[in-house]
DNA sequence: TATGAATGAGACTTCATTCAT
DNA sequence: AATGAATGAAGTCTCATTCAT
């Protein structure tokens, strides 16, 4: 039965590699990706340094594959949704968004310790595959969705969607980040639903008062 | 003449100070914290490695002192005083407020460069320190702007000042952060004119069209 | 039949052995003995790390065992047995013989590969025994052809026919250690027949000119 | 006075190289360059490990650099001498080559050991440079005397002045490379006098009688 | 007997810090 | 006060060898 131990094999393996990478996430998130050090990691994982070569093969790889196994699997649900109709629709699906992105970043704030602070030194190329895995990215998602939202007339018109899906996340991020990364305290007496619901809807209809919204430009 | 000596001798060690911390936000912003060397930083301050230790006691120390020396001309008021009287007057402020979060934040590039890359490294306390320093956004003088606006009506009455105030920063902070520090790369092909343009607008009215807007919650 | 089983399994061991020799001749000549792993030789010997020291104790081991099994061929003799009667005669007998060389050195040159990178490990009864397994040129047959042409009047009287018969192959070895093992880089723009054509006559004539010929020494 | 200072710090560098370059020297010879360690090579120089760095970015450096300061040196006075008239002159140059070739050798047969050995594992460019520094590239040099000497009519019309120059060196190299590196024992009961003088007449002159010497080719 | 993951000693190299000049 | 060579601890990574399966 070579099949089945092939098969055992390569599932203890994919094992492994999620324990060395959740090791290492631990480890950067409390030293710093320069601060730790292999053994660090090794330790952490229950493994001998030189078996950490086994299965990854420098120290940047770890980083580089830490949010494809870490980040990834928990984005993809996000903005799987149908095509809304009405805008309750859309304001359901941007909550169902925000709500996800307050899940991952609180989920991964250790990684994104990591993130931030190993981004200035990675190699261009790495850089961008680091990324484009990040919830940064579901921009590009929202921003396929606000067009087709402004051709439905759900949305202004003079919306500038590549604009609006970057500075949306964005909203949510500031706390996110200085909650949760950053200074670990919080800036203001809400929840994070009470705090996507606001954004939200900050982000749908605006701060201004029913009078004061102006004619759309063209 | 000892006391001239003395004195002429304080302010060139003051001088040399100087010299040194700016040399080493310099190469801190271009290499990262832990990548910095005490050769690269004695370089670019015009001096040998032996010598930065007559004026610090370590690399960490030079971090520390960092801020105190280079913090300061981001302490100016982003707001004008002048209470806004119509919703024209906000847009304009916000406006302000948005093109001088976009000039520090590129002013202060290299700094933000060195506190992302020293992160893991800072205590919370310390941390905590650095960022009241840098006051990026001014959050709470917007909030009681915000607040005021809504007692005058030109803003919607079922605002949360609280978390608009901090949300609206964050629009413009995700294209900055990427693009002066994290990325050095354009996210979205506009200026920062007509981002900042953008996310006033954004923030005011929303991104829902006109005949969308519902009716405000009380 | 446990007799059957085992030669079967001897032949095989055998067979095995040969096989990882030879690989490790392979890997040793084309990296050096320092830098080849047991990895490459159990990969090109298609068997995996473990497996070799099923059969060889460790990476040493398996350079001594290497010459057993790939040096036999250049035993055969370079000289055919019938004696010089003409100049002419000899003047073929030293082209074969050059061309033995050139041909030996040609089809050991992986292994002459794996005995310079070797060299340093090598101890000095090791590579004695490493040298005289390798009859890279027939000096002591070639001495006593040299002494009976002196006898019968073809070579100098004042012939060191000892000096002469190491001297011959090294003009030759200059050539191929350097184009075949060494440098693997041509040093003149000729054929191995052209060299060795002309070697032979320099060794035969010299190269003085026929009025500068001096009178040979008794 | 610092322009005193600076040059007896040079000197002083010039000296610490000199000094760590020998030691490279002792045991790359003794263990071969890659079971040299670093700490042995800045032990046997007296200095620390990190010290060596100071002067040499890397161990292959060390390598690359012992040609220059230790074999170039030696070699410059070779075959400077005058034009030769006679083939009495040629002989005397020739045999002066000969002697130095042979004190070459000698002198440096640890360093030969060390080269041979880690010539295949050089760069292509590392090599060249390497061997440009070595005894055979005389071989220019004496191909040149050899074709002046042939348009002078003191040697053979036909001769090979490229072949011949290159297996000159040869026919010594043999005797020095078994006696002094390889087998480090002596192969023919001469001293190098006899060996050398020899050599040169056998190039020369050639191993034929005088009534066996034939026409030369045109 | 074959496998290949695990091990850990040991290599090269970097760099903050010290110190003699 | 300035220099920069010296130091050596510490880090990353390699690889021969072992051993459970």
């Amino acid at each position: 039965m070579p099949r089945v131990t092939a098969a055992v094999k390569a599932r203890l393996s994919e094992t492994r590699r999620t324990q060395i990478l959740e090791a290492a996430v631990r480890v950067f998130a409390r030293r710093g990706f320069d601060r730790a050090t292999i053994q660090d990691i090794a330790g952490s994982a229950g493994l001998s340094e030189g078996s950490i070569y086994n299965y990854f093969r420098s120290k940047e790889e770890l980083l580089v594959h830490i949010p494809q196994h870490l980040v990834r699997p928990a984005l993809e649900p996000l903005l799987e949704a149908a095509a809304p109709e009405t805008i309750a629709d859309v304001e359901r699906q941007l909550l169902q968004v925000a709500q996800g992105i307050v899940g991952r970043v609180k989920e991964n704030a250790w990684f994104l310790k990591v993130f931030v602070s190993a981004l200035p030194r990675l190699s261009p190329r790495a850089r961008e595959r680091y990324l484009s895995l990040l919830p940064l990215y579901a921009a590009e998602r929202l921003e396929g969705v606000l067009r087709r939202g402004m051709r439905a007339g759900l949305f202004r018109q003079d919306l500038d969607a590549a604009i609006a899906a970057r500075a949306f996340p964005g909203m949510l991020l500031i706390f996110l980040m200085m909650q949760e990364v950053l200074l670990e305290k919080k800036l203001v007496p809400h929840d994070y639903n009470t705090i996507a619901g606001e954004t939200v809807r900050l982000f749908l209809y605006g701060a201004a008062s029913r009078q004061h919204q102006p004619a759309h430009r063209p």
